[in-house]
DNA sequence: ACAAAAGTGTTCTATGTACACCCATGT
DNA sequence: ACATGGGTGTACATAGAACACTTTTGT
């Protein structure tokens, strides 16, 4: 792909060299991420960031920021959003949807990709807000309106929500709790994936899917899917816990 | 959305219309369209058309343009560009993915909102391409390579592709595939979708998995999965074709 | 002894797959 | 009568959900 000018006619490079892009209008390009986590009570939570300036200022909004243009892909200027907020890489980013209406941002048209990323608690350093702004964690709950947001005692609406983020994280728990079933997504979420037990593990999926789960079958699903196709090995180790039956030990594979 | 600035202090509506959006750089936006259609054979094509203008000059690409800029979202760009390429209305429009590397062309940073339409052959009016361009229909075809195109005699490997259109067009084959088990996506692609037999629908099927299916447990799967929750309904009359058993009709309800 | 988490077994049903077979039609 | 596609029935393996039950630990 970088090399297409190599192989380009003479009358091909001329055009490409006198090619001036800026002739048309375009659009801003922002990467955007979902990011979520599992709280000390075991609980789905997203990372969202206080608005510090205009627009909606003062309302919450998911990490995000403009793609540098020629400079990165959007996969990357995500990645690069993901470091700059949160200080992690190599995280693994899936794209969930991009979002293209004019009117989204009161400021211009922007078209923003957004990403979903999943990460454990314990790696994730928030960083406070550089202007004046904030970052929490927000257990996802649910009621009669839909999804709302808490952290402690304080909770926010949809409304108080930037932007079109409330359709955007709707859109990533609907495609999350999909995934959940067919793919490994809930590893992602352990303290250590390389030892974990089984119901530390089904915690994570009852908390996605918002309901409890049966543990036998649980169990038996673990085996079939996990353990048998090599997904997920047997420490032979145990977790010697207070006050209950040690639990065995598993480590993530691939 | 449209009324924000109504809610707006004086100090944010005055930092609105100072705003000057211009001074970041902007990268280029298009929506793409793979469409894919049954042929006379009922073998899953997709339209290509051949570039008549620098750059890959003479490759062949999917349909697609530019995004134009506070006056449609990608999504509506996505629509109009299917309009004008084949004139096509109201066809449902998936969204597929979005590409976004900084050299995907090689004259500027080009973002591509990439979507997929399933349209039966008969709605199809290819429009023959103004600018010395050719547009034409071509079966998806698999090798020990992976995947090429061909119509009649004339075969497209994926290096007579444009831009990175045959990673575009491998990963919309992938998800049609897998969505065919789970989506009803398999309707679109029907002649007459309110009254089609479960043979038609059943080839349909066949072209996209690439394999042939069991005629008795296809008609179970549809029976259980699409007439027991109303999404076809048994038309009570049948298609009295030469030469064979009358087939009973069905109806596409939703 | 008991609470609490860890782990096992059985049963029922729905689904996917393989395969053998009958039916209605025009030539 | 027969080729061709249309249509039916049986049988088996596996996945999912419901539920009753045992085991191991610290207190």
């Amino acid at each position: 792909m970088k090399d297409y000018r190599k192989n380009c006619s003479k009358e091909e490079l001329e055009y490409l060299n006198s090619y001036n892009s800026e002739k048309y209008k375009k659009p801003s390009v922002t990467a955007d991420i979902v990011i979520f986590t599992m709280d000390e009570e075991d609980d789905l939570c997203i990372l969202l960031i206080r608005r510090g300036a205009f627009p909606y200022k003062g309302f919450w909004a998911i990490p995000g920021g403009f793609m540098e243009v020629d400079q990165e892909s959007v996969d990357e200027a995500a990645e690069r959003e993901l470091f700059e907020e949160t200080g992690l890489k190599d995280i693994p980013l899936t794209q969930l949807y991009t979002f293209g209406s004019p009117d989204r941002d009161p400021r211009m048209h922007v078209v923003s990709v957004v990403y979903t990323a999943l990460v454990p608690k314990e790696k994730l350093q928030i960083k406070a807000g550089d202007d004046a702004s904030d970052a929490k964690l927000f257990k996802v709950c649910y009621d009669i309106d839909g999804v709302f947001f808490r952290n402690g005692s304080q909770t926010i609406p949809k409304e108080r929500l930037a932007f079109d983020h409330a359709d955007i994280i709707q859109l990533a728990i609907k495609r999350l709790r999909n995934r959940i079933d067919y793919e490994p997504d809930a590893f992602a979420l352990l303290k250590d994936r390389s030892s974990f037990t089984i119901y530390e593990l089904k915690r994570i999926h009852e908390s996605i899917k918002n309901r409890s789960l049966d543990t036998a079958n649980f169990r038996k699903a673990f085996f079939r899917s996990y353990l048998a196709s090599g997904t997920v090995r047997d420490r032979g180790e145990k977790r010697e816990d207070a006050g209950r039956k040690p639990a065995e030990l598993y480590e993530f594979i691939g």
